[in-house]
DNA sequence: CCTAAAATGTAGCGCTGTTATGTAACACTG
DNA sequence: CAGTGTTACATAACAGCGCTACATTTTAGG
């Protein structure tokens, strides 16, 4: 007996709060602008998704997706430190790309008055899933030190995490830009993960050849996108 | 002929913003909610600090200052890989003891649309001189691979950032908890700077008994608190 | 003491998320 | 096909926010 709400309008709202928050920043989200821009009311929001968390919450999930879209581009070779080190571009150049999306997921910016749940967290953790099994790659070959992968896994995340964070906030300046920085500590997460020198300055300069017919250029299995 | 503004209400107002926001988070800090404790009317905000904007600079000022505190109790040994440690160990306690003054420094989180200038993050960066200088010194003695020490500094602050910064988040749990990350990972960074896996675990398990002796537990040359 | 200028209090504007209320539209039942 | 119950949606309002125009008070200097 029940009126079926509009399924349009649901991901209509999803897709203009997502291109706002891309577009003008977080101050841009609220819900009498994304109402004016689907032309309708404030109280869409109110059914669809009860109320601005929930709106928050679909674009997060939104751009988890993106994440894990970029992360599943590395293809696997024979020389996992170069997938490791494709799998960091593949990070990176995800947060530099939707840097709204990605202070909203990982920064710890509130949105208004959105917080993150534990299941939501589950979601950003899961994306470490391609990092882990590509550690274990390493560690098997050699070329790492036996370890927990996860806990590897873990210290490349932060890593890059910290680097992608102060780039955001314009934090990083010459001479010690975010590109020149990003290079050499990809080498030096390498080292310190147990490969040489040698053989890990090697593997990175092969990820950067790899990185644009992998990552930017092609997408190759596109993601259905929501537009 | 003009009218002074009473020069302890200044400082009462960023008192009070402080704690609001250590106590209460970024959604107490409201010119109602600070003047109403102050006894004062939201006037005062914009007489002393033009704004709110103001307000939270002067408390993001502060912070800098807490951070710069724990980072000038290091001592300088001469195992200058255990003192960067040390400084590590020192820049999280700093995170995690005023962790919403870390937040809207490095966050990249806005308070009441504050937006941090580039003075503001020269502050910032400061922070890395006791980093470099140590790096340097780590160069020198040979346990670490030559190179130039800011790019290592900057190593360090993504590695020691991200994982805080993550850890605030909520983001870490077990088995891959901060404490085992932190450990574990300051090792890694030893490591990929150039020292052997020996001797920075020698280090890093030094730098930890110095900890609590240098840091937390003794504030030798209390800088001038304003309460 | 008197006056000019700055500090402060009051009231209000435009904005926010959210909610109460009324209305319109749909799905199901008879 | 009519009736009805349930829900979606629109409108208006409330409390809160940062901020400002204005009136008032207070103080320093001539």
């Amino acid at each position: 007996m029940p009126r079926k709400a509009d399924p349009n309008a649901r991901l209509a709202l999803i897709d203009i709060a997502a291109r706002l928050l891309a577009d003008e920043g977080p101050e841009a989200l609220s819900t009498r602008r994304i109402a004016a821009e689907a032309g309708t009311s404030t109280m869409a929001v109110y059914t669809h998704f009860g109320g601005m968390s929930g709106l928050v919450r679909e674009i997060v999930y939104e751009g988890f997706a993106r994440l894990q879209d970029f992360m599943t581009r590395v293809k696997q070779t024979d020389d996992p430190v170069a997938d490791l080190g494709v799998l960091g571009r593949a990070y990176r150049h995800n947060a530099l790309t939707n840097s709204h999306l990605y202070a909203a997921m990982f920064g710890g910016e509130k949105l208004s008055g959105f917080e993150l749940t534990e299941e939501d967290r589950q979601h950003g953790r899961y994306t470490l899933t391609n990092v882990v099994e590509c550690v274990t790659r390493c560690i098997t070959l050699g070329r790492f030190r036996p370890a927990d992968p996860g806990l590897v896994a873990h210290h490349m995340w932060f890593a890059v995490h910290g680097l992608v964070t102060l780039e955001l906030g314009d934090y990083l300046i010459d001479p010690w830009n975010a590109d020149a920085c990003f290079e050499t500590q990809l080498v030096a997460l390498m080292i310190g993960a147990g490969d040489t020198l040698k053989t890990a300055t090697r593997s990175v300069v092969a990820s950067a050849k790899r990185f644009p017919r992998e990552i930017t250029d092609p997408p190759p299995n596109g993601r259905p996108t929501r537009s």
